[in-house]
DNA sequence: AATAGTCAGTTCCAATACGGAACTCATAGT
DNA sequence: ACTATGAGTTCCGTATTGGAACTGACTATT
């Protein structure tokens, strides 16, 4: 199978990485989280050659986590925000970074902080359960298929297991 | 620059990645989290080429996100188990699936539930804010940078301002 | 004893994608 | 007239991928 047929998959991981899963793009959206919004901009903080840019910016506006606005005429020049699906991708920029913090970091500590307006504390990131408000980890999840699903999506000893 | 190079980034997003973001890996994380451990039931289940999985396996092996167990003596026989590093991925790849069902399903809904086994329903994960309880988005956080770090990472633009 | 099957890879080759650099096009500034 | 800005596109040599076959150490079946 080809990468770029992995959307068609019965799968929400597999289509939204369609999107977001290539090599650069999740560093675009890093950018995109701290303010960058023009090409230039872009390829220089990336390094990452205009070709691939121009590719990935074009996919990211046509699954709608990117919009490009104008913001100036004469000549005509645009830039790229995130969409409100886009902004929806925070959660997960946020882990991935705080992860990053926690298992990479070098002598120097957290490059970037990640501080919360409201309480003024740098972010430590937990996965709630916004139905019971638990603090959730991996082991405390099973899964199951979908009702049109069944028998077709977990690896064989899942269907009958708990864990 | 290439992208086997993002890793010397002073950037905990660009280092994860650097692992992580390669086009196939996310996916393979996902199966794990499903309870695959194997070689062919990963290659399989994902159509990927064995060539490319051997190499996806060896870089989250190597990163410690993934390790080698041997399951069984002559012939010498592993499967690749998530460590503690691998768990602790667990935030981002639920919110990746919950960004993926709720702007990319299709009328059959959700392939796969992610069970709270705590309190019986479906995950809906929310990004919480270890320190003051509250529930974080995006327009929450302002970024700041690490005290080696003054100047050489935000946006200029960013610098100045609170948002 | 010979054959087929399992499993985790490795090897080979053609097709695709990437990295680097230069180029385009419309316009503004000096 | 000349230079700069900004968002790309074009070109070309190199690197990576997709697809399929092959390897090697066994176990199971005939």
């Amino acid at each position: 199978m080809r990468w770029q047929d992995i959307d068609q998959q019965p799968c929400s991981m597999a289509r939204a990485l369609a999107i977001i899963g290539d090599n650069w793009t999740l560093l675009v959206l890093r950018d995109c989280f701290l303010g960058v919004r023009r090409f230039d901009d872009f390829q220089q903080r990336l390094g990452v050659t205009r070709h691939v840019l121009s590719d990935r910016l074009r996919k990211l506006t046509e699954g709608e986590i990117l919009e490009k606005v104008a913001y100036q005429q004469r000549p005509l020049r645009h830039e790229y925000r995130l969409t409100g699906r886009g902004r929806d991708l925070y959660p997960v920029i946020a882990h991935l970074a705080q992860w990053g913090d926690k298992y990479l970091a070098d002598s120097k500590g957290a490059p970037v902080l990640r501080i919360h307006k409201q309480c003024g504390h740098p972010l430590h990131a937990q996965l709630q359960c916004g139905h019971c408000g638990d603090i959730v980890e991996a082991k405390d999840i099973r899964v199951e298929e979908g009702p049109d699903y069944i028998g077709q999506l977990l690896p064989a000893q899942m269907t009958s297991r708990t864990k």
